[in-house]
DNA sequence: ACCCAGAATGAATGAATATTCATTCTTCAT
DNA sequence: ATGAAGAATGAATATTCATTCATTCTGGGT
């Protein structure tokens, strides 16, 4: 479901080849979305220019609103990416039948949630620029409230199968969905805003135990 | 220790008095400070102009030049000012003798935290601007990490007085206060993002269940 | 009553930036 | 091979915005 990134490497630029090459309309959109996660993760959402993002796509300016009508649509669709890879991700794990066993597909989650990856801090920054303006930006907070309302009814069904395979009493499973994502939010934001602070060895451990507190017959 | 907005009404704007005023530095920094957090709750950071701030604050665009260096650095003071704004309050709350029992204190932190009142939602707005931004501006992490850190090593204390009174064994005060942290955290942006799936009363009852888990005999 | 230090103003400036579109180049169907 | 369709380019344009500073105004000290 989760689309791959193409592996275009972008350090080509300044080599003498400078052929023009004319490639389908899905893949130039994805090198240019690309390009956009890569500047906002290291120049900040606000500092974002259709200049930045095609140099550093190895591309033109023009080619930004050819592809995509104006630069305001071109984040709109970064946006909406991120948040569907990122969801993807996760109801992939949530209801997939890989995993049988309920603890190990829980701990499966956390994995995916608070794994490694360059990759993985580079999308955290433009998870959070888009938050930032989220408050201003009706857009935003539909795309994102689409993908999370889906993504929050697995997880809460997650939760009620473990309830009701463990018989753990006065629980309920969705207040428990509820806090189980806003911890990992939480931890997101930390491990961005203070990574010397919080390490993502502990920020494991910390979801860890909710979930141990909640659950302690399916963790550990 | 927290200084309370001045409370002048920008409304007047349009009237025909447009009488010049002196005021003292300290009080039209903080006017210009306030007009900041206005217009980034209201436009995004990313949109916000020099000339949106002093007309929203009933001024004169070089004014802001004036009083604070540069837009950078208004952006800047704004941040410092509702960090320490908020984890200010955090900190009286938790180190005031005012509340001795425990549970009661704890609930006032929550309270607090998760508390109404239309700023709130305008601080969130702010709050999250930053923190997006954060990832590419180190300037942001250090102010936000410094009053955090104090906060965060509050919250640890207060929590191992808890569990030393209540005897709760297995419980890490330390690992515990990072996650309810980042779970406080977590819930402000639910309460940003998706204010149709979180209430601020579910997003209490949230929070609430998580110290509870914790610390049974001193919540509810 | 009158001065003047310096607070406040806002028109002017120059730099940055999104967007356009005439032109060039690629590819592929013929 | 050849031509046409349209993908890609980037110089030019128009706009927006931060910052400056010559000028105006205010209020407290005398």
């Amino acid at each position: 479901m989760t689309e791959a990134s193409s592996a275009t490497p972008e350090v080509l630029a300044g080599a003498q080849t400078k052929r023009r090459q004319i490639l389908p309309k899905a893949e130039r959109r994805q090198q240019l979305i690309d390009a956009t996660i890569r500047c906002i993760a290291q120049h900040g959402l606000s500092a974002v220019t259709m200049q930045m993002v095609t140099r550093d796509a190895g591309l033109s300016v023009g080619i930004a609103n050819l592809h995509f009508e104006s630069k305001d649509n071109l984040l709109k669709e970064t946006l909406r990416y991120v948040a569907e890879e990122y969801h993807n991700g996760q109801i992939d794990i949530m209801e997939g039948t890989e995993i049988p066993d309920l603890g190990e597909r829980l701990d499966a989650l956390l994995d995916f949630q608070l794994g490694r990856g360059v990759t993985q801090r580079q999308k955290m920054s433009v998870w959070f620029a888009y938050y930032g303006e989220a408050g201003a930006r009706p857009v935003y907070q539909k795309i994102v409230s689409t993908v999370d309302k889906l993504a929050a009814q697995k997880l809460e069904t997650l939760f009620a199968s473990i309830i009701s395979d463990g018989g753990y009493q006065g629980v309920d499973a969705r207040e428990l969905a509820t806090g189980y994502s806003a911890l990992i939010d939480g931890l997101h934001l930390g491990l961005l805003v203070t990574p010397r602070e919080l390490s993502k060895r502990r920020a494991r451990s910390v979801a860890r135990d909710f979930l141990r507190r909640a659950f302690p017959d399916h963790i550990r």
